[in-house]
DNA sequence: CGAGATATGTCAGTCATGTTGACGTATCTT
DNA sequence: AAGATACGTCAACATGACTGACATATCTCG
């Protein structure tokens, strides 16, 4: 597992010629990162007969209350037809609520009831419980890292969607 | 849903208390960094007709030449029936040979043909190209962190497997 | 050598989640 | 008043996963 540095030959090397082993070891935590995470709620997922698109919508709409079902489609990338499948299910559940927009009376603004916030809470438990492992191992360094490599993985047209999430609606 | 935060004060706190705020950013990220990374080579799998179900397959042999069926499945985490069905495809579209193992009989070899070679190739080069604007613009330091982070994500039980990718079958 | 474990393949049926393309209604904007 | 936008919904279909059972060849060990 030797030294990813630039090429020892070559210190101002084009990013072009990355060494292949540093990228394949991206892409292979990176998958096995992301899979082994999602794993660890799909469990506790299957108990309330939801799967993980569920949950993903649970997530942003907790992440975001009154998020638009526009706003929703882009950030999961589906089209209007899984989604809608998705939301009825939630919906049906008591899960979720819709309210007409004030501003937009043709927009739905999305909201957790209390049980899908509880829902959602205790799936978010297993997850803060392994990131939190994973952070602590790692130390705060290596997190700000970790940060700024998946940022630059989320394309120019998509980054202020996602940092938008971390704002409050107003 | 205020700070459930440690102290800002108190540097050492407790990995259980690590603000809501950090894990929620890491959760967004790793989602949307991953799923916009195979987006990346979605468009050239549905050009050959294929998945990223073959993708994956591809990948892995692609990694380790010679890799048998059960190490296969235990990387992918998926039934023998699933995997049978993409072996199946790669082996009829002359993307993958096998041959029985010579320690072993009952094993199988997975290896690419040199089409498939050539197509592997052809992907890993989409991932190489996002993945290397990531780490230049991140940089070295950074591309450590984001290892560290993730390496920590995989099970313990699962680690192994993944750090023996980085090795030859010899 | 023979019994049991292991590696692989395969059957039939099902499910979750995504897709396309068309169309309808309410509402906003100009 | 006309056109754009936000949302919902129809039917039909594709992909990739699942279960559980069973078959065959081969290895390992007593």
């Amino acid at each position: 597992m030797t030294d990813i540095s630039r090429p020892a030959t070559s210190p101002g090397a084009s990013p072009l010629f990355l060494r292949e082993d540093e990228i394949r070891r991206g892409v292979e935590l990176l998958y096995f990162g992301y899979t082994r995470l999602t794993n660890a709620i799909d469990q506790e997922l299957a108990k309330q007969g939801l799967g993980r698109a569920h949950h993903r919508a649970l997530y942003f709409i907790a992440r975001q209350p009154d998020l638009t079902v526009g706003e929703l489609l882009r950030l999961l990338a589906i089209t209007k037809q899984s989604l809608g499948r998705v939301l009825k299910e939630l919906h049906d559940r008591d899960l979720v609520v819709t309210k007409t927009g004030a501003l937009d009376r043709r927009q739905k603004l999305l909201r957790l009831t209390d049980q899908g916030g509880a829902l959602e809470a205790e799936l978010f438990a297993q997850l803060r419980e392994r990131l939190s492992a994973a952070y602590v191992t790692a130390g705060q360094e290596s997190v700000s890292g970790f940060w700024h490599v998946l940022e630059g993985l989320v394309p120019e047209s998509d980054r202020q969607m996602v940092f938008d999430l971390r704002k409050d609606k107003s």
